[in-house]
DNA sequence: AATCGAATTTAGTGTAGCCTAATTAAGAAA
DNA sequence: TTTCTTAATTAGGCTACACTAAATTCGATT
């Protein structure tokens, strides 16, 4: 199984570990949608990775699919080849961190394990990618996260900036101009909920924070 | 066209850009030994090269093909990534000479031009990558070379290694260790034709080489 | 000019991964 | 329980790119 893995099996693994990290479970609709298939096409893909030797996910027709440990042996893989990569371009090649996640979308299916080596080696292992997301290590051990979303702080709550979850370089350079990146320390002044605007000092500066589509909600971070 | 070009016709160019170089033309069973498909597989792919609008290759049955300045294009692009790649693996990733071609062979295609640009500046825009081949401009102009193999010269005769066309990890260690790497100077001294063994003074050392498979012949130098 | 072998092309298939359209199952609401 | 909506699956096809086996063409040699 190791060998012969097309980079379309690794976007489904990739994909399905993504949702199972939240939701317990990825459902058709839910894939689909993230790889631009439609959901005919996933189910066809998810009876493939069930009946390989050794399978790669669990499937319970109506209901979704889990990763086996095999599945999820290999989505850990593309994780760290993807985070590494990223930080490789922000920090060898002067990449802007919206301007990562495509790039290493494309490199992280194609890579050598001593490509994978020599990077992690030359950026000294690092833990963490420019978003603040925890790169598996070489032996693809993952750290659990316990941040929250900032839009669930209240007003007066403190807090640190862990990592932001969003990959479009628009919403990402600024968030970036706002100052929320990670390790950046705020504190939430006031939440209107008609609007859905936060109002956050960050630094001591007071800066308005609109949550179109749920910016804040991408934004994770720790209560202090 | 510039757009979605599969990885496959873009090797398929390629191919036929080094066989051109060197014979005017590309043979349908050169191509098929090249990259390891049938025969049969290489008429169907230069049939719908010869296609597209605009057509990337110019095929006459039963003769072989040439690329059109729309292929050719394409194919020094892929090229220049192979060899600023190859540039960048040794020089800023510590790879050795013999371990960067299989590597530049898959990346090549998923590099994006940013990648490119970036790596080029970093590297002050080299003009030969680590086996001596010359790597296109950003504008895609390939400087001509009149190097010669290092068989063609005779006992007495002097000469500076221009450049190793050989994509063996073995024998690229073997060459690297008789000290046969781009710029070094060497004298022939003397050429048994019956084993095909040449006896080379390298640096003022006396050095055997023997042309397993026409290693020789995969060496390029400049007489002096 | 006829012949022969190697190179090439044609014809017919297979597999991966996608699609649309039609059907079925699950779960919420009546 | 029955009904309705939405999610998921099945059935049938398409395209890209490979393959094998059979037929053809070229060009060299008689």
């Amino acid at each position: 199984m190791r060998e012969n893995l097309t980079q379309t099996i690794e976007d489904y693994l990739k994909t399905i570990y993504q949702f199972t990290l939240e939701h317990q479970r990825a459902t058709t609709n839910q894939i689909a949608e993230s790889l631009g298939v439609t959901p005919a096409s996933v189910t066809g893909m998810l009876k493939k990775l069930a009946a390989t030797e050794p399978p790669l996910v669990e499937y319970k027709k109506h209901y979704g699919v889990l990763l086996t440990p095999a599945g999820e042996k290999i989505a850990l893989e593309i994780v760290r080849h993807h985070r590494l990569l990223e930080m490789f371009l922000v920090q060898m090649l002067g990449y802007e961190w919206d301007e990562v996640h495509s790039e290493a979308d494309r490199l992280e299916h194609h890579i050598s394990e001593a490509f994978e080596e020599r990077i992690a080696e030359a950026l000294g292992d690092p833990q963490r990618d420019p978003h603040g997301n925890p790169i598996p290590t070489r032996e693809l051990a993952i750290q659990k996260l316990n941040d929250i979303p900032l839009r669930s702080l209240q007003p007066g709550q403190k807090g640190v900036v862990q990592r932001v979850r969003e990959t479009d370089p628009e919403l990402l350079r600024r968030v970036a101009e706002l100052g929320l990146v990670p390790g950046a320390h705020f504190e939430v002044l006031e939440y209107s909920p008609l609007d859905e605007n936060l109002l956050l000092a960050i630094a001591g500066q007071p800066v308005s924070v609109v949550l179109g589509k749920g910016i804040t909600n991408q934004i994770f971070v720790k209560a202090i």
